[in-house]
DNA sequence: AGGCTATTTATACACTTGCGCAACAAGGCC
DNA sequence: GGCCTTGTTGCGCAAGTGTATAAATAGCCT
């Protein structure tokens, strides 16, 4: 009567990547409690068993789900910056514009990214892990502020550079999640204009040559 | 044998009060999940069941806590816009200041904010609190600018005040993150420097003369 | 002192959870 | 085609969950 399931058999690492993926809908969806083998499985088009084939336990499901989160975060964020012919300054507009916009202003990133890390001081795994990408991340803008600085001939030294790459990062970080949190507070474009203009505030620029008072 | 065990009566709100902070506890150090009726009763040193006596249901209880949560985050951030006799700027700078220092920069309250916004999104009651204290808190640093702004004689349109004010805050929260996470990177004092100079920046403040720090 | 009542404990229950394990079958190999 | 490996299913289990409810007792009122 009952016919067992039928079932196709997947490459390793195209299932790794599925389980990851719905992993992460799930937690997004559900939160980490609602999280479990069975949702995650079935979202996946598996049955929960097979999960322990793959890893180890759910947690260490859940950090590999976290890590490729936020490589794909930093990995989105930084692709803004591959820009051939294009000045110092407009890199950077562009690198701020990219980050204050869809796809990376996202709800679903944002709830994953605040679920994750509202463990990561119990978790020393997640904290490596946001650690990491921070790290990548403010390193990056730190590397652009440098090179705008000296497009100015501005030679900064290496404390005022820091806290130049601290206070953008904020800025990023804190108008993303404005962004996510309440996108509709916002007309199209305006948190990318409001970001661009405080960090050449911060680097005290000139305002681009044009109608603006 | 088995003796029952004692307990005291207390008062409603005494009660109430406790097992939400048992609740936020909880909370911080396990998560949303670890968060049992169990723990939190045992944190609140009474028994799970009475829980219900003061509470529909386990979620009901979340939710106050985190709204508990919300009202003391902003109260006390708001707290230190309360300054007879200095200037607008001086207030200004005092509110960045008291944001970005302990106890206001706390490991437990970012994770505790994290945890309950990863939520958000799925759960209205959540969004409202969160809305609530942060459009809260956002009008409060607009008023303050605008009395920055006046004391500079300088009137700015509304939209310019409203750009301001959410550039403001977003660096406020992008450090108060970044000090929350990685405390030990930062020196004392370090953050709100930041925090200060790059707000002021941002509203085209002449840095203050004479040499404080 | 003795009763009343609402706070508090204790226990039961139906359900879900992560995990273990044996059986099954998909698909490559000969 | 038939076999063998192993990816995959299905089921069971003990532990833990939120909720319901009965039994006890702390502390006020008279």
């Amino acid at each position: 009567m009952n016919a067992r399931r039928k079932f196709r058999r997947e490459g390793e690492e195209r299932r790794r990547q599925d389980l990851i993926d719905a992993t992460l809908d799930s937690v997004a969806e559900y939160g980490l409690q609602g999280a479990t083998l069975r949702t995650i499985a079935l979202r996946a088009g598996v049955t929960a068993g097979l999960i322990r084939h793959y890893f180890p336990g759910k947690e260490e499901l859940l950090q590999e789900a976290y890590t490729a989160l936020v490589g794909r975060m930093t990995e989105q964020a930084k692709a803004a910056l591959v820009m051939e012919d294009a000045s110092p300054r407009q890199r950077l507009a562009a690198f701020v514009t990219a980050n204050l916009n869809a796809p990376i202003i996202d709800q679903r990133v944002f709830s994953l990214w605040a679920t994750f890390l509202g463990r990561a001081n119990a978790d020393p795994t997640l904290a490596r892990a946001h650690r990491e990408g921070y790290l990548g991340f403010r390193n990056e803008v730190e590397a652009v502020v440098a090179e705008v600085l000296a497009a100015e001939r501005r030679k900064p030294d290496a404390g005022k550079l820091r806290h130049h790459a601290i206070a953008i990062n904020a800025i990023i970080d804190g108008l993303w999640i404005e962004g996510c949190l309440a996108a509709e507070m916002f007309s199209p474009g305006e948190l990318a204009a409001i970001g661009v203009k405080a960090i050449e505030a911060e680097l005290g620029l000139a305002p681009e040559k044009g109608g603006n008072q």
